[in-house]
DNA sequence: TCCTTGTGCTAACAGTGTAAGACTTGCGTC
DNA sequence: GACGCAAGTCTTACACTGTTAGCACAAGGA
């Protein structure tokens, strides 16, 4: 290292995903990130292509967690219901913790930045894994999708804050969810 | 008007949605407004208190026109399936001819914009009437955000390109209702 | 005729991402 | 020790953004 090097990429990486969830979006800044890692913004340059690719680590990152979360939180043993509530549950805790990180991961795709789809996939494998349990192989996408959605759907409303009618949102997936899987048990008796 | 009018209120919002609609939210600046609508960008502050409000603006017409279409999509008199399927196409319909705007009215809140809440009761109203149909009262707000979870993690997820693993999502997701529609009629014999 | 009021203009400020190019510093080699 | 090379950082600069301040103009009413 012929230069007293001052930041390394992890580091600006970190500091990146400390801004976004302190302030959004628009609180990452090419010079405040310079300001916090002691250097000037362009010489983050040298390490970070830009900031959309810098956005695009950050999902990266994002995405893997949320796969590890949603293995972890669905071990193979526990029933489909359970598995179902337990998934479900994670991913609501994983966007709120990390709210805009969670609207960047699903929010409008930045310009010719896209996220690596092992990763994605990899994330995805749990919920697979579950369905399998109990619906025939080719119904295992549909099902998922489904379940996905309905997930996905309460948590970014959630976020979004737009369930101003009061009741009780999240009660009302583990409703949906146990319908979901009552309707499958009964069509497809598992072999 | 004491002065010959360049441009009217009307036609900011008109001219800026379609710059939103063009190029996403970034494309809609207060210059290329202007210059579009032959006026400084200074000038809008007069008719428009500053970029987010304008922005609030779209919202509020995007709204109105989703809760048009959902009311229109889902006359009475058809059955409680057939109605949510409708409403579901038409949720997605929407999303994907006004993906920007979409996108603005159920992303990350903006910072001290909020859309006027008679505008989203009123949008809400055709799918608590029709769940009010086949379910009792109590349970009503409880399962409209189910369905609306579903329908709109669907319409997001899909809008995002997150379903790169194939399938037919939309069918997914009319099967979903099914198995809810069904799960509801069983539980809760209509009186 | 003059004054008010509505509407537009220009100039300016602070902030943004980023490209170009000059500089510092250390290592490896003669 | 001197030399060059290359990595990493710097300064400078450009074009763009939203927004404010203050001025200019046109028309209608007194």
């Amino acid at each position: 290292m012929p230069y007293p090097t001052r930041v390394r990429p992890e580091e600006i990486v970190a500091e990146a995903r400390r801004l976004l969830e302190e302030g959004g979006p628009d609180a990452v800044t090419m010079r405040e990130l310079g300001r916090r890692l002691g250097v000037q913004a362009p010489s983050l340059y040298f390490h970070v292509k830009n900031r959309d690719a810098l956005l695009g680590l950050l999902m990266d990152q994002g995405l893997e967690e949320l796969g590890d979360i949603l293995a972890m939180a669905a071990p193979d043993s526990t029933p489909l219901r359970r598995r179902l509530h337990a998934m479900a549950d994670a991913y609501e805790l994983f966007a709120l913790a990390n709210r805009h990180l969670f609207a960047l991961l699903f929010g409008p795709r930045l310009r010719d930045v896209l996220v690596d789809d092992d990763l994605a996939e990899s994330a995805a494998a749990p919920l697979l894994d579950s369905i399998r349990t109990v619906v025939p192989e080719n119904m295992v996408l549909a099902v998922s999708q489904a379940a996905w959605s309905m997930v996905h759907g309460h948590t970014s409303l959630a976020l979004a804050d737009q369930f101003t009618m009061g009741g009780d949102p999240a009660a009302a997936v583990h409703l949906a969810i146990d319908l979901l899987v009552d309707g499958l048990e009964r069509a497809h008796a598992k072999p």
